[in-house]
DNA sequence: TTGTACGCGTTATCAT
DNA sequence: ATGATAACGCGTACAA
């Protein structure tokens, strides 16, 4: 058997040495004099080691500056120190925060983020879910999902799910809460404290779930007032869909619809913004003839003018929390942690009805 | 040698079934009676197949519902299917319909985008790379990145690499340039066509070389008017960082000095947002006293109040056409395209000298 | 504690 | 054209 090591062929090495001086585990556990598994286990702190060997590759690690393979790694070991993150669109104003604290604190624990976009369709959603899982993802994250409660239970079943803007309970699956009715509650209460009672409320997409329970809470503020037997009229509430130009649709149609109204809140700033717009193409100032409040906190919406008032949404704590959940879960605890309370922020788009012109009233 | 085979402990299968079904290839060849090799051939378009072998092993494909593993291709063929992409922030305002259209267009080809964000700092984005590297992305996109210009000319011999931001020629990399100089030209020109003399100009982040250039075509415009003669008051050229906040800011600066101006060009919408709040703050009304243009048409820039005249800069576009240069280097072409030019918006925050009150003139 | 041997799922090389 | 077989770089039972 020994006939054909005569070595007469050397062989080539295959790879022309692309990304770099590729170090492998091999090569350091041969530099420190050890077996490749002690050098692994180095890495991983699985077992034990004594102390010469391990500074004996420590020494060779850093000597060589060798950095382990993640895609070697994800084959080998089933876990890719990488994270799903499924948000609606990469782009948007909203889930931005959201992305950043995920980043932050998930690379903080050497998970690396994989961002892909549901756009707000369930179908495409699910295929990112395959795709992502088809990538070895060690969780997912889903932010504000299309997906039926269902679908994620089973995921979950699969892998670590944490998800938003749902409340859901099932093993292997983390949801992390906004209160989102409290939250318009507070908004609605600020503006009937200021005196208002014909407030416009602008709602959002219903296929979303928050724009169902933003709306409640709007609801809900008027019946707090009156022990339930106050109730908004019908005909200040529009319908939006969570975007600027359905905002100036909606005070469009309530500006001809003839109906009066001191104030408007709408279900997010983005609206908010649309409104104000239309709003002034009426004639119309904020907050001299209509009062304004938004729902979000978007950056933008301390650079506005007039600054808007709105409900503060943490998100970039919800990304942040979204990644200490999902840490937890891969580490096998259950995570208890909890969204911050919503917190109205009073700018100046609000003002008290008497302090307005009678313009915007009825 | 059959003496443990008696089955009392029947060995558990190792991988517990995550992430649905696993199918391999292997497990196709044999329901298609062929060689793995065959089957990987014919994935990859790899040499010529039979097509009677074809059909077989496409319908096991389709039968077991066979799904590539993008991990296992990444150890064995040196390719992931993966682009590095390397912002400055992922929840930017600017680049996020660059990141949409780098997300379409990469999908479409079957890459998956790998964001990553290296906050306006080169040794930041140093690490990103060389994490990106490690992850064996098969090329790096990097939008705008504080590295120099030789750092990213000795990546490209490793990998393909787009950059943008940058006029810079090297093998294996591409630059996508956008014309920020006459795109501040044409803003500035369009206000000095509307009777304007005393232009303030609120500069970007100096680390940024799109800063620099929107400069130069301020004064570009002042040049062009009086063949070189005329050039703008220096004490209206305010230093901002790109923020609302710094925009705000220059706008307080300029107010205190004292020195009149009846119009404001932002070297982004950003910072006009921000100077549009100073400016009402201090009882000035865009564009009644002060006329007003941005830089980028960020999405919200048509919905602010007034809407924003400003400079369309095509960041959807932008990603787009870094994908499709990135999928051109990676398939051995040259890629040629450009970006389109600037394009002024002329929305409401711009209005003749002639119409505007006394207010703002000096 | 440490090393050996094998497996992860695919591509690439070398035969045939 | 097709099939064995060896990598790819690492984790991990199992043995020592």
């Amino acid at each position: 058997m020994a006939l054909n090591r005569t070595d007469s062929k050397p062989r080539r090495v295959r790879r022309t040495g692309r990304s770099g001086g590729k170090v492998t585990l091999e090569m350091v556990a041969q530099a420190a004099g050890v077996s490749a598994a002690s050098v692994s286990r180095i890495l991983n702190g699985t077992a034990s080691v004594s102390a010469d060997k391990r500074a004996a590759v420590d020494e060779a690690i850093a000597r060589l500056g060798f950095v382990p393979n993640p895609v070697a790694r994800g084959l080998a070991g089933g876990r890719t120190l990488s994270i799903g993150v499924i948000t609606q669109a990469i782009d948007s104003p909203f889930y931005g925060g959201a992305l950043r604290g995920l980043e932050e604190h998930l690379g903080a624990a050497g998970y690396s983020p994989l961002f892909v976009s549901g756009q707000w369709d369930a179908t495409r959603e699910q295929a990112c879910i395959e795709a992502l899982c088809s990538r070895r993802v060690d969780g997912i994250i889903v932010l504000s999902g299309r997906s039926s409660d269902a679908a994620l239970a089973r995921l979950a079943r699969d892998l670590p799910v944490v998800v938003t803007g749902r409340a859901l309970k099932a093993p292997g699956l983390y949801a992390l809460h906004f209160d989102d009715r409290s939250g318009a509650q507070l908004a609605t209460q600020h503006l009937l404290d200021l005196g208002h009672r014909d407030i416009a409320f602008i709602a959002g997409d219903p296929k979303h779930p928050d724009a169902a329970e933003r709306l409640r809470g709007y609801r809900a503020a008027f019946a707090a007032l009156s022990s339930g037997a106050l109730t908004p009229d019908p005909a200040l509430v529009l319908q939006g869909d969570f975007t600027e130009a359905s905002g100036s649709a909606a005070i469009e149609r309530l500006l001809d619809a003839g109906r009066g109204f001191s104030a408007v809140f709408a279900a997010n700033d983005q609206m908010a913004f649309g409104a104000a717009l239309a709003l002034h193409r009426r004639g119309l100032h904020v907050p001299h003839d209509v009062s304004l409040v938004g729902f979000d906190d978007l950056a933008s919406a301390s650079f506005t003018v007039p600054p808007l008032t709105t409900v503060h949404h943490p998100v970039y704590e919800l990304g942040q929390s979204a990644a200490q959940a999902m840490l937890q879960l891969l580490a096998g605890e259950t995570p208890t942690l909890a969204l911050s309370e919503p917190r109205l922020v009073v700018r100046e788009s609000s003002v008290a009805l008497a302090a307005q012109g009678p313009r915007g009233r009825r």
